[in-house]
DNA sequence: GATGAATGAGAATTCATTCAT
DNA sequence: GATGAATGAATTCTCATTCAT
């Protein structure tokens, strides 16, 4: 995966620590509440040089959403291949997705607000190149779960995608607002849950109104599920 | 809560026309994109008209959100009232939200942006108390569809609404960035029956009591190690 | 003449201030070397109330100019009404021009230079207005003398007007380097002298030579034409 | 005068380079707008390499000046000598002249513009020396028509240069400025023509000894007045 | 002789906001 | 209630120039 073995000149050094410092002050104030000064500053060198290395704000941000899904890609690569079953690697990504976006969503949503406003033609391309990594590989995932069987092949593969990212998104945000600092691992299997199950009843139980489904002897499966609820709450709310 | 019906004074008409100019302004081009001057000059006011009326330009923010969020939650009202019943009302809110999203998604978010970013304490708290409404509404949905029993009980509502929200933010930002100008009614019912009834492949996987599907019956052995994570929390809270 | 009777507001106070500022620093240190600052602390403003009401430095560079213009078309027209014939039309105007550009060569250079760059088209258009104005006043007087049978009628115009400006332009720069503070009507007495008549020796005298034509009794023209060179050699290199 | 006929060392080509690019930026857009990474660009060498070879942007000017004028006075040199009478000199310098200058004029005006602005002195100094080299050619030229009595001896030699230089100038101009890509061969014919023999009508108005012609005929009180100014001058000087 | 990298010192705008009228 | 005019305070980007290698 090394694209170059060459000793990182000074230059090198310069750029990550900018890059460094930049990302910090993205994913706190946004692009537009990103000073060059303040990143200069942050990597001890003159704001001159920021400018000298990356040319404009907008070539900053490039260059730092360049650099952040360039590691993306590669975790993500060796997260889903140390996982065997197709199952295994959506439940290995989810737990991933989360946990990184859980540290990593203001500045995504940084990269996701230039990315798709169309103002800088370059920043548009670069968030959609780098973007697009991202979601095949999801969509990937989604289409071996067809081919197994695992997942309705009625469905188009992007309201799978959408209802990932998009409950991902919105629960992270949610943990976020609330100061609840819960469990993602809970957060992910519950994700799965719901995309996979939905939150309607069971279509065996649903239709009938009045059968008494829940009076039926407790299997371990709903035992455990059970306590994935008291576990979710605890978590999720307390601390 | 009375509206008053004086005839609207001329600040009133001001006011008004400010607030419409600001709220495309915010849309198209967020917070910091918008020009007081560009605002004034769509208004066909002086700037300082602009700043007489809300003073400075967080103030303009909440005055959109404000007056945003009222026409919104009266629209939701009279929506979900015209349906009969509780699953008829959440088609029809899905229905709803998907359409008034596609037009009104970047105002929102911008809304979201700032009410989150906690930069502004006054635009924070009129975000909160805004946004809040509608999810309640929402939330309220969720739980009439619980107590009829044709929605599980076992989920926490907020994956419930985050799944819900977070799907058709996705959905509608997808609709954007492909072009494709898809049957938002038909969108709605997909995001439902995702929503209600997963993705995974049928009655036979889905969650029907008894049916191992998917997730392997738990051993005793992780059923107590989940009983030593409640414990832990539970006296850990206790203490 | 008046153009507006209204009282001058603050604002065009303020204006007339920035301008009278601005073309000293334009002549004396060209558009480049004139810093809004020094503008701005001349005119007794602040540096922002310079960029209000002119907007760019070429925006203050094309108000300078048609400033600049009017007062001089407006002086031009009634130097040049005040002579009687076009005779006098054409040395009233050659007296005043050398005066008027001995002290404003340089702001006119100015114009020219960037009038004449076309980097900006908004200057290029401005001055090429302007300019036209003054030429084809003086190409007027050009074609009134040729009409009395004063002027050659086998000569483009252009270079009649060619021959003035210029001659006119090297002789003011000369006096500027050489710092020779000489009389200028004298100085236009001359221009005017050799545009007319030429500096050849006269097709009488030139193709005879060995002829003494300076032998001969001295008319009160050729002492009146003597005195002239005496004047002009020692008020031009005198001082 | 003897150039160095030892072979050019590296040094010196990329000296050549540099200062052809740069001569080609100055033309185009002057000493202020011309950027040292532009020509380094353009001369195929980094901007240290621009800066170690002629130490500041007013150093790279002066060694342009000084390239150029060397090549031009040589060139001038072998014009003229070419020619075997004075009057033969004199068109074939003004022919070669407007030529040269018609596709120079940009970057002699630079020259001359900071040349004169006083504000370097070493700028003002190389200017000075080389432009005096041209002028005391065309100067030589004049006076050896006035030995030979072609050209009025009662004229100041700056009259006629500056007429002829002046017109050559605006003549250039003017073809730049309309677009006309006139015949520069009968530009320098017309030229001299106004120069010779001036604009007025014939040799009948021409300054004929004798002949009044458009001058009327001096007062006795004229002649006084100017020889006021004569003694006003004079004693002055000599007090 | 040449250059990669870095920077000091600007310098032109920008813009929300104020205030007298 | 509205506005013409003015400005303080930034802020991004520029660029000639330096210096270690």
């Amino acid at each position: 995966m090394a694209t170059t073995d060459a000793p990182p000149t000074r230059g090198d050094r310069t750029r990550a620590a900018i890059l460094s410092a930049a990302s910090h002050h993205l994913a706190e104030h946004g692009l537009e509440g990103t000073r060059g000064a303040q990143v200069a500053a942050d990597a001890d060198v003159s704001e001159a040089t920021v400018w000298f290395h990356f040319g404009t704000k907008a070539g900053l941000l490039v260059a730092v959403m360049h650099d952040y899904y360039a590691r993306l890609v590669a975790d993500i690569g060796e997260v889903v291949e140390a996982a065997d079953s197709p199952r295994g690697r959506l439940e290995a990504f989810a737990r991933f997705w989360l946990e990184r976006m859980a540290g990593d969503l203001p500045l995504v949503g940084e990269f996701e607000r230039h990315g798709r406003s169309g103002h800088d033609p370059e920043v548009v391309a670069a968030f959609a190149a780098s973007n697009r990594l991202v979601t095949r590989g999801f969509e990937r995932l989604v289409e071996d779960l067809v081919a197994t069987g695992d997942v309705r092949g009625d469905l188009p593969t992007w309201i799978v995608r959408d209802t990932f990212f998009g409950t991902a998104e919105h629960l992270i945000v949610g943990r976020a607002v609330t100061g609840r600092d819960s469990d993602l691992v809970a957060s992910a299997t519950l994700l799965l849950d719901v995309l996979l199950h939905g939150v309607a009843r069971g279509p065996a139980v649903a239709p009938v109104p009045g059968e008494p489904a829940e009076t039926a002897t407790p299997s371990l499966a709903e035992l455990d599920a059970k306590l994935d609820r008291v576990l979710a709450q605890v978590e999720h709310d307390g601390a």
